[in-house]
RNA sequence: GCAGAAGUAGCUCAAUUGGAUAGAGCGUCUGCCUAACGAGCAGAAGGUUAGUGGUUCAAACCCAUUCUUCUGCACCA
């Protein structure tokens, strides 16, 4: 026997040679037909997993650790059943939050923000900063024991994802998927760009609550909680069954210098939306900063007056009295006109919903912008269709392809109650607008002819296509022409992610043989982001899902049940356990006892009694390898017929333990899965088993003295099996010194235990 | 407002979808310390499965209802 099973494990010592010597081993690339040693019983079945690429701002947390742990314990059981079997790394650019992460860090050492350092010398030092932070996360990736192919690693941001969105980007504005327009957008001041609908976060807030009318002479009241918006009104809207109101639906009325500012010309108009019961039921409609009004405008033809800027601003348009001001100052300035006036009637406090910036928590500001938006309503028709129950030829909308994807049943989304959340997603989905006004990101192909445009302010109409070229390359005549400065959000690139991966646009081998992939698992907080966006993508790239299943984690929490995060100080570091713990104590502690899409809460004494467990392993294993140290290994193919009793049962028992748990695993119950290879492993195997055998080995009855032997050898080899996936290290370094291993195999690519 | 989840031992969570005495880890207590166990073993205490009512041979699980907590979405101007 090793020596080394004298002295405890020693997870610190064991784990990064371990990984080397996967490493080295080439399987974690799945070969030429077949990923396992033993060609013979290789399938000709794939399994395939695109890594959720962690964002390059920093370093792993929990959540990346359960992750990593699930789905290495899915691509080591696939392998071990012989399947070929891939999974492909990656990071992703994460394009504000990297880039806000390291304009904040350079303005901290240096007192420069960006536009110091130009385009070109900030995103080298964003290039930077990622490639460093990439480094650390490949590394940190490692030491969790996640098997994947490093040969095929990609980042959202280098060439040949770069390709695929400048192609993907092409292809959808030739379908009229994507379009330019003018139209009201989520801005945020403090990021100086817009944002999609996802990003926006409501906070509950108190709130002011003003009544009041234009002047003196105008005859309805109308309540807000933001006057300063009142310089841009162009109407008022009323229900069309409010008998208070009736006289003056169709009328208009002038305001002279409304609040000291600019002239208004206020329709009374009708909507049904309008809620009687609330407030004067009279609203005043602001087109340009309420996405609700901006629709109420557009159908009534109603002008678009912008006095807000980028900038948070009040605008020229609001007239001189006001241009410049801050939108607080403003606020101000107009209730005190009111309030001197005789105008306002009536101030209250009401709870409000603040819509803020899940970046950096600042006000978002409605505004009307020109951007690039992806249409989901718009019909397009499918070419050679692999989407279930939608034709080639039939047309179609990005809408429908998202929500047949699920509703056909040809993805599963586990657990299945988020299939409900994801319909009222879809329902209630708007274009997406894609377009972001920062540097660090893919740029946006596409380009607009600069001579039409002397005037560099001007926007580049939308309606105007022959002075706007997108293409896959820049247009030849280039000194006619200049690039969009805007990048696109970095979910467009993310969504491409599990077949920009495998070479697409190209139609690689990799594409043929790994798309769809069998399983994306990810957190359920970008379900919509991500998950959607992929869905989306894959279904008009190519008209295909891009996975089978869809598995959800849950959110890690602390044991307050609040989110880890960095700026509550409650994280714990995955790579703290891991030195403390070991990698596989980790993995358990992060899998068993958790269903999928529930939340944990996870602590020190859960990663501890896995460490415990660890070293049960390994005492197990000292034992039966000293015990067995006179079995001929040559009797191990024959004994069976030979076994005792009492051993026979036990065989039996294995026999149930590994139906109920491959069963498990084929439904990915790894939480159930885990907790009874733990129970079975400690509770029968080493407390009763091998306590009886105690009394089987140093009896003087040959028979039995062997059939205990083998008995041992073989559970103890079985259970190693089905213990890998869930913890590599220790397993596959008791493999490596078991003494029925002379030639030095590899756990990794053994078979999964038949039934 | 709409939707979803959860409520089980002191704490953190399970219970293979309606099936036998509701199980683990940590903590507590009592013995051991035994030829693998520094992290060991044997055993114990601890439960009205949030409450109430119902369906069933059988309910933590299904139905109704009440209470509490959490999450997502939509928002009122």
């Amino acid at each position: 026997m090793n020596k080394k099973f004298l002295k405890p494990y020693d997870s610190k010592e064991t784990e990064e040679n371990i990984y080397k010597l996967w490493e080295k081993s080439g399987y974690f690339r799945p070969k030429d037909g077949h990923s396992r040693v033993d060609s013979k019983t290789v399938s000709d079945e794939t399994f395939s997993i695109v890594l959720p690429p962690p964002n390059v701002t920093g370093n792993l947390h929990t959540g990346h650790a359960i992750m990593l742990a699930i789905e290495d314990i899915m691509v080591r059981y696939n392998r071990m059943l012989g399947k070929k079997t891939l999974w492909v790394p990656g990071t992703d650019h994460a394009a504000i939050a990297t880039q806000s992460k390291v304009e904040k860090e350079i303005y901290k050492k240096e007192k420069k923000n960006r536009h110091d350092l130009g385009r070109e010398g900030f995103l080298k030092r964003v290039s930077n900063y990622a490639k460093n932070s990439q480094d650390t996360i490949i590394n940190q990736t490692k030491k969790m024991g996640a098997s994947l192919d490093w040969s095929r690693e990609a980042f959202t941001l280098d060439e040949k994802r770069n390709l695929a969105v400048r192609t993907a980007f092409k292809q959808m504005y030739e379908a009229g998927l994507i379009y330019r327009g003018y139209r009201i957008v989520n801005w945020c001041p403090k990021c100086q760009s817009t944002l999609s609908d996802d990003e926006v976060e409501h906070e509950e807030q108190k709130a002011r609550f003003y009544t009041f009318k234009y002047s003196a002479d105008f005859p309805i009241y109308i309540s807000t909680t933001r006057p300063e918006t009142k310089l841009g009104d162009t109407s008022v809207a009323v229900n069309p069954n409010d008998k208070r109101y009736k006289k003056y639906i169709g009328k208009e009325f002038e305001i002279k210098k409304f609040a000291g500012g600019p002239n208004l010309k206020i329709k009374i108009i009708v909507d049904k939306n309008i809620d009687p019961e609330f407030g004067t039921g009279a609203v005043g409609i602001t087109p340009a900063h309420s996405h609700i009004d901006y629709e109420v405008a557009q159908k009534n033809d109603l002008p678009v007056i912008k006095v807000i800027d980028e900038y948070a601003r009040i605008t020229d348009e609001a007239g001189t009295e006001y241009s410049g001001l801050k939108i607080k100052d403003a606020r101000e300035k107009v209730i005190e006109y009111l309030k001197k006036n005789g105008l306002l009637e009536k101030e209250e406090e009401i709870n409000n919903n603040l819509s803020i910036c899940y970046r950096c928590n600042s006000p978002i500001e409605p505004l009307p912008s020109l951007q690039w938006f992806v249409d989901v309503n718009k019909k397009f028709k499918l070419k050679n269709s692999k989407l279930k129950g939608l034709k080639t030829e039939q047309e179609v909308s990005l809408k429908k392809v998202m929500k047949n994807a699920i509703e056909s049943g040809q993805i599963e989304i586990i657990p299945d109650r988020f299939e409900k959340v994801y319909y009222h997603w879809i329902d209630n989905l708007r274009d997406w607008c894609i377009s972001r006004q920062i540097w660090y990101g893919h740029q946006i192909p596409a380009w607009r002819r600069t001579q039409m445009n002397a005037d560099k302010k001007t926007p580049m109409d939308a309606d105007e296509k022959e002075n706007v070229y997108v293409g896959v390359e820049a247009p030849k005549d280039i000194e006619n022409w200049e690039q969009d400065p805007d990048t696109l959000d970095t979910w467009f690139s993310s969504g491409l992610w599990t077949f920009s991966t495998l070479g697409w646009p190209e139609e690689t081998n990799d594409l043929k043989t790994f798309h769809p992939t069998s399983v994306l698992e990810t957190g359920y907080d970008i379900l919509f982001f991500w998950v959607a966006r992929m869905i989306l993508m894959s279904g008009f790239l190519l008209e295909d899902i891009p996975f089978k299943k869809v598995y959800l984690h849950g959110l890690v929490r602390d044991e307050k049940g609040r989110k880890m995060s960095k700026s509550l100080d409650n994280a714990i570091d995955p790579i703290e356990a891991i030195n403390k713990y070991g990698a596989d104590a980790l993995r358990m502690a992060t899998i068993v006892g958790i269903g999928p899409g529930n939340d944990l809460i996870i602590n020190d004494e859960k990663i501890k009694a896995y460490k415990h467990f660890a070293n049960k392993i390994w005492n197990v294993s000292r034992f039966v390898f000293s015990n067995t140290e006179d079995f001929d290994s040559d009797l191990e193919a024959e004994l069976p017929s030979k076994i005792v009793d009492s051993d026979k049962k036990y065989l039996d028992e294995l026999g149930g333990l590994k139906k109920d748990v491959k069963k498990d695993m084929d439904n990915f119950k790894f939480y159930l899965a885990g907790e009874k290879l733990y129970h079975y492993f400690w509770h029968r195997f080493a407390d009763v088993i091998i306590e009886e055998s105690k009394n089987k080995i140093k009896s003087f009855d040959e028979k039995e003295k062997l059939s205990s032997q083998w008995t041992l050898i073989h559970i103890l080899k079985e259970s190693l099996k089905m213990l890998h996936p869930f913890m590599p290290f220790i397993t596959e370094e008791i493999w490596q010194n078991a003494p029925w291993n002379k030639n030095g195999k590899i756990l990794m690519v053994e078979e999964w235990p038949k039934i």
